[in-house]
DNA sequence: ACCCAATTAATTGCATACAATTTATATAGA
DNA sequence: TCTATATAAATTGTATGCAATTAATTGGGT
């Protein structure tokens, strides 16, 4: 490949992953605002709805996020009254992060937006299945190298 | 798909769009910051470097970034010495990029950007090559529809 | 009990993203 | 010409991301 199509935007598989993943929140963000949600404490949600009463470090190895983003994330939504934030008291190093009934309800309402995301496209299903494990792939490949 | 399997993090391919970005963006930035630019800096210059003499819209239409992100990010640029901006004598509402003659010979150094990225991994271009086609191709089925 | 390295959150500072609004300019139509 | 509309950037305000530092706590070794 010659130093013009090495460089083209177009051929950046960088650039299509950060182009394509602001896309996607783009539909999700008029779905969210309906819950009075953002993107990001959406996918917060998501990982406390599987798993409760978890430590700030376990929820960013999740969502592969620092406490300099989870840190007033999680303020917001406990000023939100969603969570509940509160020393672990065998380890007071450990913030334990809990629903409160409020968030667990929210999740009935959350049901219906990954139904309602590709609505109206021309996207089959299967497509979207096979591209996930494609791309949670190569993540896994890059994980381990570094 | 039942209800829990339909909220499961690892079954969102939003988020492993966003996590897989956020990854590859990590990869970038030892390599960039050799160069003394952030990812966000480096696509907008390689946007210039395969057009230049373009207004603030141009550029956005392709990096799919408004003003109100552009415009601090290119300030920042020139501050560095690397683009000017002026108005379009023509029409004052553009504003006109152009590389400086730095701006120009910094792509000769970003040329080995692409070639960094991936050593060490167990990644094969044709992956990135055939699953970079797929995600483009998922991107403009969704602009087709927004 | 005391010291020290390790661990976990929080904080700080910088750089995005993006909606909404404002400002400046251009153009079409009365 | 005058005015209403449209267009392009800039600005404002909010919410991330993340590196680097700081603060609090813990556990190991003496």
């Amino acid at each position: 490949m010659n130093s013009d199509e090495l460089l083209k935007l177009d051929n950046q598989i960088c650039f299509a992953f950060y182009a394509c993943s602001r896309e996607i929140t783009k539909l999700y963000r008029p779905i969210l605002a309906e819950l009075g949600l953002t993107y990001t404490q959406y996918i917060t949600l998501l990982a406390l709805w599987e798993q409760d009463n978890v430590s700030v470090k376990e929820l960013g190895a999740k969502l592969l996020l620092d406490s300099g983003t989870l840190t007033p994330l999680l303020k917001k939504l406990e000023s939100m009254g969603l969570l509940t934030r509160a020393r672990d008291k065998s380890d007071e190093r450990h913030l334990i992060v809990r629903l409160t009934e409020k968030g667990q309800e929210l999740r009935k309402q959350a049901e219906c937006v990954p139904g309602r995301l590709y609505e109206g496209t021309d996207i089959e299903p299967e497509e979207l299945i096979s591209l996930r494990k494609q791309v949670q792939s190569l993540m896994n490949k890059i994980n381990e190298a570094t």
